[in-house]
DNA sequence: TAGATTGTTAATCGATTAACAATC
DNA sequence: TAGATTGTTAATCGATTAACAATC
């Protein structure tokens, strides 16, 4: 990694690192070497556009024969940070806060769920796949004595204000917001807000006017 | 609406019109009129470029006066095409594809969600708030006898590819992809790939590079 | 070696910001 | 009217693409 430059990359190029990730992960195992325009034709980013975000981190390709897909993969990877495990809580038990939960737990080596969240008495004490669903008033005391590094934020709107209380003053490094409001920027937590209603509505968009 | 440059607006103005609205919703009621300065301190946007943004589709301020809420409001969803009515289902009734149902069944008056679609026997033919699930064999004959719009689809990406196939031949309009594949162009239906875990990874890195 | 492909520089393209005349 | 604020043009900034020397 190229010290000097380290802060500076554009978010531009950061969003498209998990593609390329992602698809590499799929040659993994298959292809020992890629190039740089075989790896533009199933991510449809142009060729030159991958040598040049990549060229950003570091050299990782060799001249005339392509980028190692294995190392190439691992050095993404650690690029984005994912070589090191993060504790995550899920807060909010419900339908979206679940399908977060059984898609990451024991999936992701990067993500280890320590527990969910809620204020349902029902679901209160359930364990889920051995992990417990604690009831969202222990969350302050949780936070102080776990070290919990990442929050996915399942509730509903209403919720929000309530619990950034607590998460503001805790030691969390990230909060996942799938809440329909923005959280406010903060210091030392970062906030990535996905809105999948306003997705929605880009597509109803395109729907209309790009036919 | 500006009717030649319609087609040419470009996406990085699309994917900001559905926050305009969210806030713009938020005072509906409260203010009368806003300002593109008042409009910047809530959305974040520059004055500059939420005047530039909405000049492209039409006049809709006043000199010296703002932007009326509700008729901005109004303007924003009929470009967005959410003034008309989408047939949507909802295929993959696990935990993600009944928290979209719970979400946006009866809340959302553009989104009318005609059922859902699943493979698991344990959930086909249960009914919820009045709303059936159907067994995934009977997609293809639902949308030859539906006016389906709107697909949402919720299944695990090994899935993904047979259904895939008979939505081709339908007469959707969108597909609202939450499968962790990207799925190909198509000539009359738009897709939107909404990668949760791509969000995730963008998250992670910034915690390891931006404290 | 000859062919292939990177990493990087320069050129182009597009998006954001600044500034201000028009005008309510 | 005077003050406020739009809509738009021009200037700036940033991101993408093209091109090619370096070199494996």
């Amino acid at each position: 990694m190229k010290e000097d430059s380290k802060s500076n990359i554009p978010t531009s190029v950061i969003k498209r690192l998990p593609k390329y990730r992602r698809h590499l992960k799929n040659f993994l195992g298959e292809l020992d070497k890629i190039s740089s325009s075989e790896l533009s034709k199933c991510t449809g980013f142009s060729s030159s556009q991958i040598r040049q975000d990549l060229s950003r981190f570091g050299n990782f390709g060799h001249k005339g024969y392509g980028y190692d897909v294995q190392s190439l993969y691992d050095e993404i990877s650690e690029i984005l940070g994912i070589r090191t495990r993060y504790n995550l809580i899920i807060i909010g038990a419900g339908n979206l806060g679940q399908a977060l939960f059984y898609y990451y737990n024991d999936k992701e080596d990067f993500i280890n769920v320590l527990g969910l969240f809620d204020v349902n008495p029902k679901i209160v004490g359930l364990k889920m796949k051995g992990k417990e669903v604690y009831d969202i008033d222990y969350l302050t005391e949780f936070l102080a004595n776990n070290s919990v590094d990442l929050v996915a934020l399942c509730v509903p709107r209403r919720a929000v204000l309530e619990i950034y209380k607590s998460l503001s003053v805790s030691n969390i490094k990230g909060i996942w917001n799938f809440a329909y409001v923005d959280l406010p920027e903060h210091d030392k937590i970062n906030v990535k807000n996905v809105h999948l209603s306003d997705s929605l509505l880009t597509l109803a968009y395109r729907i209309k006017n790009i036919e």
